[in-house]
DNA sequence: TTGACGCATCAAGATTTCTTGATTAACGGA
DNA sequence: TCCGTTAATCAAGAAATCTTGATGCGTCAA
């Protein structure tokens, strides 16, 4: 967190950004019991197919989602690796905001 | 994440919002390191005034900060409990992935 | 090879967010 | 009290994002 070059800093950036709509969230709570063909995904949400695309389009981008093409369906999934990295940032933020909590006191 | 309500689902998504630019993680890594006046984050970031005030009002209303006035000064900090709370969120996010990841292998 | 299905992409308009410059409010010192 | 400083707020325009409906592309089955 402390050292972010200017790329960290886009990349992370288009993280929170792909995890910054409603819509988008409850794609991911549902990704998170498992893969998922796009077809599952718009019964889910019961929203028109091009908007669920675009959303699948953000997260993928952004590096959150990967996808697989198994004869006429797509399936989506996490990317494991990406949501170990946001959890780092997040991580090193909590440890860091609670040690200047700390250091607060002894001012 | 798994049983989010639509109130939670909106809450996560402003905090993520508030994350999803690359001035206000600027912010955050300066403020990672403890509490800073306006003063001292306007001259790290050499905006303008009016620009810094609106995106720290962005993370104020996402709960990501704390703030308080001491005379002429006003000091903004982390808020770790909020900042705790999105760190669960996204563990939990990370846990699910590496499941349905080896959940994967075996269907 | 034709038609139906599953999904991505495109174009256009609607909405939201961001930036800038001006104004205002709160505070402390002279 | 008056003035300078610090920072929030406002208004207006710019830019980015989202939604919708239409279109296109790949795949499979008949």
């Amino acid at each position: 967190m402390a050292s972010l070059t200017a790329k960290d800093l886009t990349r992370s950036a288009g993280w929170f950004h792909a995890l910054s709509d409603e819509t988008r969230l409850k794609i991911l709570g549902r990704l998170s019991e498992g893969e998922q063909c796009v077809c599952d995904l718009t019964d889910m949400l019961g929203t028109a197919q091009s908007r669920l695309s675009f959303h699948l389009k953000t997260l993928k981008d952004a590096g959150l989602l990967t996808d697989r093409r198994e004869g006429r369906w797509i399936y989506y999934a996490l990317n494991p690796e990406v949501i170990e990295e946001i959890d780092g940032f997040v991580s090193s933020l909590k440890t860091q905001s609670r040690r200047s909590k700390s250091s607060k006191c002894c001012e």
